[in-house]
DNA sequence: CTACGGATTTTCT
DNA sequence: GAAAATCCGTAGT
């Protein structure tokens, strides 16, 4: 009985990643991050919102044009970015957007992976209130799939915001990755694409860096 | 379905 | 002072 593998010692689901499941590279990251449960929990512990990452794009740090990193530029904003694998960091942008990256790679390797989108799971009735405060009426119905479809749109869905920046994955009590029902090796699945508004960056922006689940139906474009 | 312009404010030059 | 790892509403095909 003891020669028989324990499922849980592999990738069963459920299964919280722990910090060395993130100490890899930003395009490894991102692929094996498809197909995870992305989970998020509120402020006063009560509130759980989760979705299954569907999209994601790797930023390959100081050589990178297009990551906050790039060139070793280092400030007050990006900080997190050098806090090793594990350790989330979220930005605001575009003056009212939050966008959520995990950190990956050696420790003080400012190398990440940006979370695109997720096909949402748990929490949708709160996702879509969140969803659909602040913005001007009429609107149309918000369809489940155009819930968390965009890296600002899920972090609204599940309440991700600066104040969630800098904590570590593997022991926040309120955001953390579990291991999804499908393994890695859904390579099969997975599209990969040049990443989506960087076009600032010269010849990385074309790079292919953009990764997606091929069969949902929930990624951002 | 695609295309475009405005929103809105932190951050860094 | 300018840019920003975006989103939404409107208009058009």
């Amino acid at each position: 009985m003891t020669s028989t593998p324990s499922p849980s010692k592999l990738s069963a689901p459920g299964r919280r990643w722990t910090h060395s499941d993130f100490a890899t590279d930003p395009e490894s990251l991102a692929r094996r991050l498809l197909g995870q449960r992305l989970v998020a929990v509120s402020a006063r512990g009560v509130q759980r919102t989760a979705g299954i990452i569907v999209e994601t794009e790797a930023y390959l740090g100081i050589v990178d044009k297009a990551a906050h990193s790039y060139n070793g530029r280092r400030t007050l904003r990006n900080e997190s970015m050098w806090g090793g694998p594990g350790i989330a960091y979220v930005y605001f942008t575009y003056g009212m957007h939050h966008c959520f990256n995990v950190v990956c790679g050696n420790v003080g390797e400012p190398v990440a992976v940006l979370v695109r989108a997720l096909e949402p799971v748990e929490g949708i009735t709160l996702m879509r209130r969140r969803r659909l405060a602040n913005r001007s009426r009429p609107h149309r119905p918000l369809p489940e799939r155009e819930l968390c479809a965009g890296p600002a749109k899920l972090c609204q869905a599940l309440a991700i915001d600066r104040r969630l920046d800098g904590v570590d994955l593997s022991r926040s009590l309120r955001l953390w990755i579990e291991h999804g029902p499908n393994p890695p090796s859904n390579a099969g699945t997975i599209a990969v694409t040049s990443r989506i508004g960087v076009g600032y960056a010269q010849e990385w922006s074309e790079a292919p860096l953009r990764f997606l689940l091929v069969n949902s139906r929930c990624t951002s474009r």
